[in-house]
DNA sequence: GTGGGCGATGTTAGCGATCACAAGCCCGTG
DNA sequence: CACGGGCTTGTGATCGCTAACATCGCCCAC
């Protein structure tokens, strides 16, 4: 920077203030400093920068270590979010769900002077714990269910259950068996409530609730009871994962899907487009929900400055799409006749 | 960190001594220092430090934006890796896979005084453009080919591509078809000449190669003209996804995995699972190659003071972990048994 | 003509640590 | 007894930048 002001003859403080784009500076000036860095080939140290000023042009992202398609694929709509608006990165992840791991990982960010934290944390226990967080610093909560007090970005997963099971109601289904994810998740404890709630309303049975922990293995083993019955015609899971899971079971146990049963996940990962047939399921844009969280993010700290503001809820729109997973429930037990059912049993060898 | 000198009636010299654990500390000095630092809650600010030392504790991380399941995952073991040595880390996403983003995206991290670099970056282009950048930094590449000059931490993808082959050639299939990953991957080009050396080495037709990219819906495309024709028996796809939606298509058709069509997968993603029937498929061991890394990328660094040393390349064991996706070859057409065929040509049972 | 205001630039201190070197102390040795 | 050397500790500069205030012209109005 000291070479940059004397090529250009300015001080160092006018190179800073060119940096800066403070308008205090004469255009004249300006350009003659800019050249003076081009011909240096001067990059500006966002260290120092930091130290000095207390503002590092980084955000700090909270995630936990998970296999899970939506965690990570937030994890990098937030980066690309966040590098367009000329900010670093730096991420840490929780090594338990509680109070204290959130605040010591919370805190390692702090310490790398970050200007604000944003958490990936779908879990009511970290939920909950962040609105205990300090208040220094911005903290936007993404892909969480809405918490007190702290700015949340998400879909309104009620309302996305809703559709799903309301899209099986219409269909025809009596009423609709729910694999729902933990009890600790935000999201799955709203799912469950917009299932529950749409069936009510819909006068249908409300079934009983079968409790999976997201991965395939659990819808797997939960399908199990549901499948070999028959008066199951139509299952909501709570995400993609268990959906395939119970379409493979259904599959191996020698039903047809959908003739025989309707099954609707939840995200639309990719594995709703790879299995066969391939999933009904509720969308959320998360990509789209990665960028306003980091827009949510900024301008808070913006305004940090000035005023406060009031605390946000980005709720984003989910959309349902149907797929070859779902269809008309089938008749009732004793008649027994749709063509779909592959060639007549009376043809074959 | 004057306030803890202070309270300990030390320097802040020595206080800097405490914290980075130098020797030349009295045991008893060294206490009242850290009582005095406890008593006051002090944490050190690692942006001075890193201004002042040129070492920041943290690492960069360069990836790019897809939502496969490799990469992802691979970044979340980086940073429990990472975390666990008292590194922080860095993301940063490259916009594109050519040259020019490659360094841009480098010039980022470093400008940010990440003491070293990890480039979670399979394709061709990017592993030939890691040899060209500026080797003042130690970078090490996961999960890409070897690339001369920079060391690597991966799985022998030939081999891994071997085995699924042989695996499918053992159980009696005449020939092996593949449907690969995109030709500027390098992970994709070495599963290709694994499967083809092993077939040219049983003796095997090697059939047309099919070239996919990674997406189930390119599995299913490219599996359309597979499944249709009776000579196929076995399938063996560069990922989950392809070899998944392949399943698919079969199922679609109307013919049985395994019975009718032998499927083999490469990385053991969820997915591996969550289908019916379940994959047979090539592990990787992802979290194991991610600390790997970070281990030979902080190596590298304490070593950076020193003489240097080779780059390495680490390899590490992949598993081939049989499902149900895969069986014997069914018997040649003309003998014709299983009933799975539709109406036998010849006239019946 | 002179004081005030304003825009442009310079000066001097830090930010919170580390580094290089110097200094004090205690001990053993010639 | 003086001197050298190993430990431990302290001093001042420094990292590269920004914050706060000082300074310098210049133009305008009374």
């Amino acid at each position: 920077m000291a070479d940059v002001a004397r090529l250009a003859g300015v001080s160092h403080q006018t190179v800073s203030r060119v940096l800066n784009e403070s308008e205090r500076v004469s255009s004249e000036t300006r350009e003659r400093v800019l050249a003076a860095m081009t011909k240096l080939n001067y990059r500006p140290n966002p260290t120092a920068r930091a130290l000095a000023s207390g503002r590092s042009k980084t955000v700090g992202v909270i995630t936990f270590d998970t296999p899970l398609y939506g965690p990570a694929s937030t994890l990098f709509g937030i980066e690309r979010a966040a590098h367009d608006a000329g900010f670093f990165v730096s991420v840490a992840s929780l090594r338990s769900l509680d109070m204290p791991s959130l605040i010591s990982t919370s805190d390692d960010l702090r310490r790398q002077n970050v200007e604000a934290i944003l958490v990936i944390a779908p879990q009511r226990e970290v939920a909950q714990a962040l609105t205990q967080l300090p208040h220094d610093l911005p903290v936007v909560a993404v892909e969480a269910g809405p918490a007190e007090g702290v700015p949340v970005v998400a879909v309104h997963q009620f309302e996305g259950a809703a559709q799903a099971t309301r899209h099986l109601i219409e269909l025809g289904h009596e009423t609709v068996w729910h694999i729902a994810g933990p009890g600790d998740w935000l999201e799955a404890v709203d799912r469950v409530d917009g299932w529950r709630q749409t069936l009510e309303v819909a006068h249908a049975r409300v079934p009983k609730l079968l409790v999976g922990d997201w991965s395939a293995r659990s819808g797997y083993e939960l399908s199990a009871d549901l499948v070999r019955d028959p008066g199951v015609t139509a299952i909501f899971a709570a995400n993609d994962d268990m959906a395939a899971a119970a379409i493979s079971l259904a599959h191996r146990m020698g039903f047809e899907v959908p003739q025989d049963l309707s099954i609707v996940g939840f995200d639309d990962t990719p594995v709703a487009t790879s299995v066969w047939p391939s999933l009904t399921t509720i969308h959320q844009p998360v990509a789209a929900m990665a960028r306003a969280a980091v827009d949510l993010v900024l301008e808070e700290v913006h305004r940090a400055r000035h005023g406060t503001g009031t605390p946000r809820q980005l709720l984003h729109p989910h959309t349902l799409i149907v797929r070859e997973s779902t269809g008309a429930a089938p008749p009732p037990e004793g008649t027994d006749a749709p063509g779909d059912d592959g060639p007549p049993h009376d043809g074959g060898p």
